[in-house]
DNA sequence: TTTAGAATAAGTCAATTGACGAACTGTAAT
DNA sequence: ATTACAGTTCGTCAATTGACTTATTCTAAA
């Protein structure tokens, strides 16, 4: 989304789309962002031709806080058609994260990983429960969002073999995954994911708190 | 790559970061810009704490074009590690382009997909000889580059049906399907098509020819 | 230890942005 | 017709950017 204006050619064109997107009027936004109604038609229209990345920032939060607080129509639309008993949790950032900053505020103990990989950002996240993800077939079909530049967390953890497995078998790589409580960690682990170039990480935080931190990060 | 410079929180350290990746000293960096390395400097630093998209772009731009003039060093590395034989060409875009641009560019006549759908942009593509990658185990792990938002052309096509089956088994969806002068096209292929919300495309067009179009459109 | 290249820092200034307000143009709905 | 509301245009202006220059600090090789 802010990576899509700044490409575009028109990057009015391209806000007032996500506006209409996100089901705003140009009042309604400019409300949220505290400025006047001819603002958002300045950028718009083009009249600044080069907004400062402050200014689409402020857009982007404005729009998507708005969507959250209204029970993400817009943001739960984008994640896909199908919905999956196996995922807890689907959550997106406004801004990216470093891999560093999500270890740190869920207290993870990191088991694969350089400093060269913990310092990339991440754009969200996907908790699944690791049983019935591979119980249930196709379990991995909607594990990403909006970015695969995310982290997965697996519940439910074993011996934390077959979620590592299931992320080599998948052709899109999450950044960074995060066992919750898993009872044993072989050996394999954090084998395949120095293959993969993944960060792995183990927290003893519940799924509960580990939602409630994240949700203060944004 | 724009998009995390504008999501990040120090946008200059993310800049330096990307400059570094492509291995271009400031200096480097202020030729290929025809500005002054200071400029680099101050903006790395952070002493413009909000650039303008405009600049980003140009950074960015910038530094994919003389990646791209020196082999694509840096964009191949970023694709993966693995290389697949059926993989004909894969490309990323530095911007943006609609669906629509990208029609009218290769000659295409379009199978399945509203106009709604044909406005989205998409940010690369990659071809693939349908035949190969069928036949070749795993053919559609390395499919994606660096964003799904992007089109996938196929050669080799003789009913158009085992294409839009694998993109229907595939987790991450194109935003377009183009077949490469195929045979015939079964009526099954638009169906799936939007099924999944996807433009299908079809071109009489020669691969080279396509390549040396979308060449020409950066 | 000198020296060259890379990166910082800081002063400067024209051009542009971000924001306002007020007037104006649709375009439905009353 | 009249009103109400969403969107547009534009003059204005302080704040900030984009760019230059010159001076200074930091490395790493000669």
């Amino acid at each position: 989304m802010a990576g899509e204006i700044v490409v575009s050619e028109k990057p009015g064109d391209t806000l007032r789309k996500w506006r209409e997107i996100f089901n705003l009027s140009q009042k309604g936004l400019a409300n949220l962002l505290e400025v006047k109604p001819s603002v958002v038609c300045d950028f718009e229209k083009g009249r600044r031709a080069s907004p400062g990345i402050g200014t689409v920032r402020k857009f982007v939060e404005a729009m998507v806080d708005y969507d959250s607080s209204h029970g993400s129509k817009v943001a739960n639309s984008m994640v896909g058609r199908r919905t999956n008993e196996a995922i807890v949790d689907i959550k997106e950032f406004t801004s990216g994260i470093t891999i560093n900053k999500m270890i740190e505020t869920i207290e993870g103990e990191v088991l694969a990983g350089n400093k060269e990989l913990t310092e990339r950002p991440i754009y969200g996240y996907t908790m699944v429960d690791s049983l019935k993800a591979i119980t249930t077939f196709n379990a991995f079909g909607e594990m990403y969002g909006w970015s695969n530049e995310r982290a997965v967390f697996f519940s439910g953890v074993h011996y934390g073999r077959s979620p590592m497995i299931a992320v080599r078998a998948h052709p899109v790589k999450p950044r960074m995954v995060v066992y919750i409580k898993p009872k044993a960690v072989d050996l394999l682990a954090p084998k395949l994911a120095d293959m993969e170039r993944v960060v792995l990480v183990k927290t003893e935080l519940s799924e509960k708190e580990i939602i409630g931190k994240l949700r203060s990060l944004k």
